[in-house]
DNA sequence: CTCACGATTGATAACGTTCTCATTCAAATC
DNA sequence: GATTTGAATGAGAACGTTATCAATCGTGAG
């Protein structure tokens, strides 16, 4: 197995064109300081001979390899695949960022890594090693992980932390968690709730946090209650049955739940149909993701779309335009929106308040 | 911007260790003729540096590029994602493929190509000669595409084609269409139907077609009537309507409907629910897809599971070990099975033939 | 007309690894 | 004991590109 060449190489094309590999390189990066009639003898060579530059040649003599590199937690990915649901993030994500990096000329790469495993830096550190990156996207709960933002400070490369406002190195982004949450809430009191209960995520995700200080605020404003509304969850199914029962047990339970996650959205429709509740009559819901599940379940659910797939696609752009443009000051905000479907409704006429 | 460099090189191993760079080679690529000794020695400098080969290096110097490419077709892809549906093909091709990949020390990298397009081996070539993967895996409807099979054999990079099991170049890997869908048929046939319908996908697909031949063979093996009881559609919801009512529409309509896709047997429900037929007790509905939809509609879809990550991974391997292996003769079949769920039930009882 | 200066082009040395071939050394053969 | 063989190690070139610095070319100022 002998050594495998390139087949059309900068220096064939220089010779094509008769200049000096210099001037082909600084034809393919755009350079400054080449003169529009040598720019385009060797564009033309360029076509002809249909070269594209080797990206792992360009790696080691330069200083960028033209990868970025997106992390995601692999035990939540895994268990959300064997789950055969909710995979939307590295769905999402992947097209988003990669339909982007194509664009300029870079890719995409994936890598799932244990956030819970004490050599999780030694597990990143390996890939940055092996791929060296440009950058590196970094999803919730990894962007809160200090031992992940600290070794990615530590090594220099540019990354963007998705979920994480926190002060700190890199570049923040979030998808406007309050203002969904408020959306949804603002929703629902037009709707002429009063009682509306919210599902929280888990404390590990300052956005589970958010989301709630979203709702607590709207809630506010309207001047509601929020007392004995609240209860948490861990995103999951089977998280979201126990918080829905505990809402709709009680004295005077809420005439509309927002959940967290999708699934915690399904779990409160399947114990309000335990309850004989009809939805959306006596109960309104709504979700946080918008998963293709909540569109084909009966009602299709009114949903929170958070736009992932542009949040992944701005930090895409936004870590190859870092070398000329710097890191954004402020935290990154890709703002979704409210999706009304067939789960929310008027507020149940009120017998007594 | 300086010339970014790699922290801890071979170079530094070689000197830490005190033996030449080709040692410490060898030993990375775990190469024979290494003494055990000196294989301790240099391994113990490479744990306690924290070395990682760079694979741009590697691609450079020697034959691999510990990439695979795996190509989808864009507009299916971008499609289905706007849909925000269906997208599971590209999920589990790569978390399958990623996976496997990784544990080998490999990268697996997606690229979205235009399989419509008159410069699709311009597209393909220009990310080929970008990354120089080791290996391409090729999905349908890219697998059955002449114009890609053959460049891809032309530029002697080792690829399996999914869903298509023609002679020619490549590894050709199948999920056992035929058998999958004589699966769904004796099933339904054991509930006693005997009018059981098949909406087809387009003959763009050889599995479209692979999978009515699976039915028909069951239903023949059975002493059924084929007759009148295929439909086709283009795998798309709005295909499944005027299929799924072209089969109802008969005069003794079929009490069973398999559909190719997961969005026609949606499809098929929908029609179902506006004919006022109950599912299951008046008819009986088969998915061909198991995506996360058909858990949650209602009733949850029995489907046959296309165990598409299993054979992305299984792709992934072959590639790898394809230097030492070889490629296999005969198609690989990777087999799926099949889920019961709340759409099938037994046939109604006839009141004539 | 000469000089200086910026714009344009080119030559050469990296980058980190593997390939190829040469060398050393020990064991096996005659 | 000399010769052959094969295993174990090393030295240097090569891969395709960009960084760095040197050389050349115009052009306007003096």
């Amino acid at each position: 197995m002998g050594r495998r060449r390139q087949s059309v190489t900068i220096k064939h094309v220089a010779a094509d064109a008769g200049v000096s590999l210099q001037t082909v390189s600084r034809v393919i990066n755009n350079e400054p300081n080449v003169r529009p009639a040598m720019k385009a003898k060797v564009q033309a060579s360029i076509d002809k001979l249909g070269y594209v530059p080797s990206i792992a040649a360009r790696r080691m003599s330069g200083s960028r390899s033209y990868l970025i590199l997106a992390i995601n937690d692999r035990d939540r990915t895994i268990a959300d695949w064997q789950a055969r649901d909710g995979r939307d993030w590295v769905d999402q994500m992947l097209l988003g960022g990669m339909l982007t990096a194509a664009e300029r000329g870079y890719r995409m790469i994936f890598e799932l890594v244990d956030t819970h495993s004490d050599h999780v830096e030694r597990e990143l550190g390996a890939a940055i090693a092996a791929l060296q990156p440009d950058g590196v996207i970094v999803t919730p709960p990894h962007s809160e992980n200090p031992q992940i933002t600290g070794f990615l400070a530590e090594s220099g490369i540019p990354f963007a932390r998705i979920g994480s406002t926190e002060e700190g190195p890199g570049i923040r982004m979030t998808m406007g968690d309050e203002l969904l949450a408020g959306k949804a809430t603002d929703h629902l009191i037009e709707l002429g709730h009063t009682r509306i209960g919210f599902i929280a995520g888990p404390d590990e995700y300052s956005l589970a946090g958010w989301r709630v200080d979203g709702w607590r605020e709207a809630m506010e404003n309207a001047e509601l209650d929020c007392e004995g509304l609240l209860e948490k969850g861990d995103f999951s199914f089977e998280s979201g049955l126990p918080a829905a029962r505990a809402l709709l047990d009680r004295a005077t339970p809420p005439t509309a739940i927002i959940a967290s996650s999708d699934q915690m959205a399904l779990a409160t429709l399947d114990v309000a149909k335990e309850r004989g509740l009809r939805v959306p009559q006596d109960l309104s819901i709504v979700s946080f993701d918008n998963t293709p599940v909540v569109r084909f379940c009966t009602p299709a659910l009114t949903a929170l779309d958070q736009p992932i797939a542009r949040t992944a696609a701005r930090a895409v752009e936004l870590l190859i335009d870092l070398r000329n443009n710097g890191i954004p000051e402020a935290p990154v905000v890709v703002e979704g929106e409210l999706i009304v479907r067939g789960s929310t409704a008027r507020a149940p006429s009120e017998r007594k308040n």
